[in-house]
DNA sequence: GACAATTTAATTGTATACAATACATTGGAA
DNA sequence: TTCCAATGTATTGTATACAATTAAATTGTC
């Protein structure tokens, strides 16, 4: 153990965008305020206003979450009228996720509201796609390498 | 609400970044399995590592997380033997978070991890400076707009 | 020197995340 | 047809996040 770099918080790159994400989620949920949307809520919204109605599994393959968060979430985007949840009829297992006639109506006002967001923030979309395309770099690296499950053993190899 | 612009999950840079974020989470969390640690336990213990003991507000500063994320955590930290938590003699309202003996003897082991993790993940520094500078940009954007506490009045002047 | 305003942690309540498990259903192999 | 592995959702348990409240200690002001 001679020959090590001490870690400092401010040269993490996963700490800025922890951090990044984090801002992110507190200015969208402050603007959503007035629909009652959480952040996690608001994506879930996006991708059924994209296309509906979807099953629980591929909600979550959009968001990269499981049943055990979306489950609880969905529950409650139903209790506020946003969504409904419907056993399927051709596969009993599966639970379909549907739109109601409200998130329907409130599309628009919210996808205004995001739009207007956006324009608060002022970034061009030159800087965002030069960031996304970053970003999608940096997820591939984490996929690839998480996913080799060897990382454990890959490591230790290098000590 | 005529002329409205659709919002697509994979057009958004906040959901780019949500999802690096977690995926950093995640690598970071399996890569120190070994010393038990989750991420935010482990960046609790970097700004430690750099400078101990702080109280708990001077740590929340740094990492951006206040007393309610952060006193069950030190607790987790506490009983696990990292740190010790010591109500200040000069202020008793706050409280001093120590490293223990333990800690500082395996600090360049977590170092060395993280440096292994780094190589894995193989980005130059200058991909990586290059990504910090746009997410600090970004975060201020969010920070101006967002203590700027006329974000409701303002979103709503624009309609 | 009393005391209201401020500061600091802790607590409470709600909402994610996610691993691990449980459970029901389905589709296919024996 | 019957059984079994796979699939899809729900549940459980642990650990964040964070707003709001509480409680204790300190400070500034008269």
């Amino acid at each position: 153990m001679a020959d090590v770099n001490p870690v400092l918080l401010d040269e993490q790159l996963c700490f800025s965008i922890y951090s990044a994400s984090k801002k992110f989620n507190h200015f969208y949920q402050s603007a959503l305020a007035p629909f009652g949307l959480t952040y996690p809520q608001y994506i879930a919204m996006l991708v059924l206003w994209e296309k509906a109605p979807l099953t629980v599994h591929q909600l979550g393959e959009r968001l990269e979450l499981d049943s055990g968060t979306l489950t609880p979430l969905l529950k409650r985007l139903e209790k506020q009228g946003w969504v409904t949840r419907v056993r399927s009829q051709t596969d009993e297992r599966q639970v379909l996720i549907h739109l109601t006639e409200m998130a329907t109506t409130k599309r628009d006002e919210v996808y205004s509201r995001i739009g207007q967001c956006q324009t608060l923030l002022g970034m061009s979309s030159e800087e965002i796609d030069s960031m996304m395309t970053e970003l999608v770099t940096v997820k591939q690296q984490l996929d690839t390498v998480s996913n080799d499950r060897l990382i454990t053993k890959e490591v230790d190899r290098v000590n």
